[in-house]
RNA sequence: UCCUCAGUAGCUCAAUGGCAGAGCAUCCGGCUGUUAACCGGAGGGUUGUAGGUUCGAGUCCUACCUGAGGAGCCA
């Protein structure tokens, strides 16, 4: 026997190995350590089944006391809820335990005791909304969370495995800025210096920039709005992920957001069923979403909108609503460009052949879930930049840096954002993004 | 900022203007295959705050506080 052989035979004694509990099916019939936490005790005289948790999943422990030390079997029977735990124990495949497999456990350790006279709060009971916030960092622990965090884990990385695969390169923007990004959202102000300083609303004006610098890039970071809206598909912090890049137009970007988000949904089928079935999400609507998208202009979104009975008129934004009946039109995500120029931003391409259109797009989501990318081709005249700067009453100055870009060298760009907790929204068919991110920002909500 | 709704036990919720209740959680007891385990028992309340109407207010009125949903705005 080898010195490896015979360490690891003695290991096998003293100390199995730590096995993380998705990975329980490869260890049948050996024994192994599990680190956790108790999910759940159910006890029945001389049997009891404790259910522990790690982080990657469930696995139900089985402890018969004539099988056991007193002493074991002692300190199992007085385990509370989230109390942390290192078990050992044998694996064993049981049609009766969810999952499949649970651990006849040996041996127990209790890292910390959960209190009885200060249980865990989150029972697997009901609860309220205001409760659970107020407790979001215990909240966390539970399965429905634990699988929408891993479904935005899914969709962050396709985001760059997507961009980077297209020859894009992360290239991060600044989150203080000495002025709006837009000049049309609320900012959130700050002190930097004696001087004022914003929290940004998008990186996109540096990603026209960096593209300038290196073709095709992108940025992924948060973004803030102070709005003071309060609804289920807003966040005052957010993360939105912003490909740009040189020479692109409008069609380009159409194509580029809709192979995108057809690779997000692929990778999230692929990888994260498991997570999917947890929240019971009905998976037959995301298998369809392949290329191409439809696509239609401002003028028939409007057409539409009049035909399901709105009252909306040609020249206004949509709201909620709008988006919500526009969505529920498809069955995929809808493509809606050239909106009016006056309703979009100052740095918007006119249409050539309709200078009253803007070159944006907005991606709208199936199942009513709204607007989660919008973007177009960038203006590239420096005289038209200025003026609508002068419009739009911004501060040039502020703009001195930006409008360089059209001096030197301009080209035609394009570039969109989307918004991650929109779409981890749609993908987990959520009611509210709040539980899209680890700790939302939201109105009158800042802690935890 | 505006509109609507809500606030009762640790949690989720009941209670015609007339004795403050249930399930779960907790504690005690029972149970060797439980699946949000189950069965029996016990403790647990300034009904968001401050006023008002009334013989009597959890319930009706006023103001405020907190939260939720929506509008506008936004990804």
């Amino acid at each position: 026997m080898s010195e490896a052989a015979s360490a690891s035979a003695a290991q096998t004694e003293s100390q199995p190995p730590i096995v993380p509990i998705d990975q329980i099916a490869r260890w049948e019939g050996k024994p192994v350590t599990i680190r956790g936490w108790l999910y759940n005790l159910r006890a029945s005289g001389k049997i009891l089944f404790p259910i522990f948790r790690d982080g990657t999943g469930l696995l139900q422990g089985v402890i018969v006391q004539k099988a056991v030390s007193p002493e074991v079997f002692a300190r199992a029977k007085e385990l509370t809820q989230e109390s942390s735990l290192i078990v050992r124990g044998t694996v064993r495949a049981d049609t009766r335990a969810h999952g499949g497999y649970e651990l006849d456990v040996s041996d127990l350790q209790v890292l910390q005791l959960v209190p009885v006279t200060d249980p865990f709060p989150i029972t697997p009971k009901e609860h309220g909304v205001e409760f659970l916030m107020d407790r979001r960092h215990l909240w966390l622990r539970s399965q429905r969370q634990n699988a929408i965090l891993r479904i935005r884990h899914e969709i962050s990385k396709a985001c760059r495995d997507f961009l980077d695969q297209e020859g894009y390169l992360l290239v991060d923007a600044p989150i203080l800025t000495p002025a709006a990004c837009e000049g049309t959202t609320t900012l959130f102000e700050t002190d930097y210096f004696e001087e004022k300083a914003y929290l940004t609303q998008s990186g996109q004006l540096y990603s026209e920039a960096t593209c300038a610098a290196f073709g095709k890039v992108y940025c992924f970071g948060p973004t803030f709005r102070a709005e003071k809206s309060k609804t289920r598909r807003h966040l005052t912090e957010f993360w939105m992920v912003e490909p740009e890049a040189a020479f692109a137009t409008l069609d380009d970007m159409m194509d580029l957001a809709e192979r995108m988000v057809t690779y997000i949904v692929k990778q999230v089928l692929a990888n994260r069923r498991r997570e999917l079935a947890t929240l019971e999400r009905d998976v037959s609507k995301l298998e369809g979403i392949e290329p191409p998208f439809p696509r239609i202009t401002y003028d028939e979104a409007v057409e539409i909108l009049k035909r399901k009975g709105s009252a909306y008129e040609w020249g206004g934004d949509f709201g909620g609503t709008d988006e919500t009946l526009l969505g529920e039109e498809f069955t995929k995500p809808v493509l809606v460009h050239r909106f009016p120029a006056a309703i979009k931003a100052f740095y918007m391409e006119p249409d050539p052949e309709r200078p009253e259109l803007a070159l944006g797009v907005d991606m709208l989501a199936p199942e009513g879930y709204g607007e989660i990318i919008g973007g177009g081709q960038r203006a590239a005249d420096l005289n038209l930049l200025l003026r609508r700067i002068e419009e739009q009453k911004l501060p040039k100055e502020a703009f001195d840096w930006y409008l360089d870009l059209r001096k030197y060298g301009a080209v035609p760009h394009a570039g969109f954002g989307m918004g991650i907790e929109r779409v981890v929204a749609w993908i987990c068919k959520l009611e509210h993004v709040r539980e899209t991110i680890p700790f939302p920002r939201m109105l009158y909500r800042l802690r935890p």
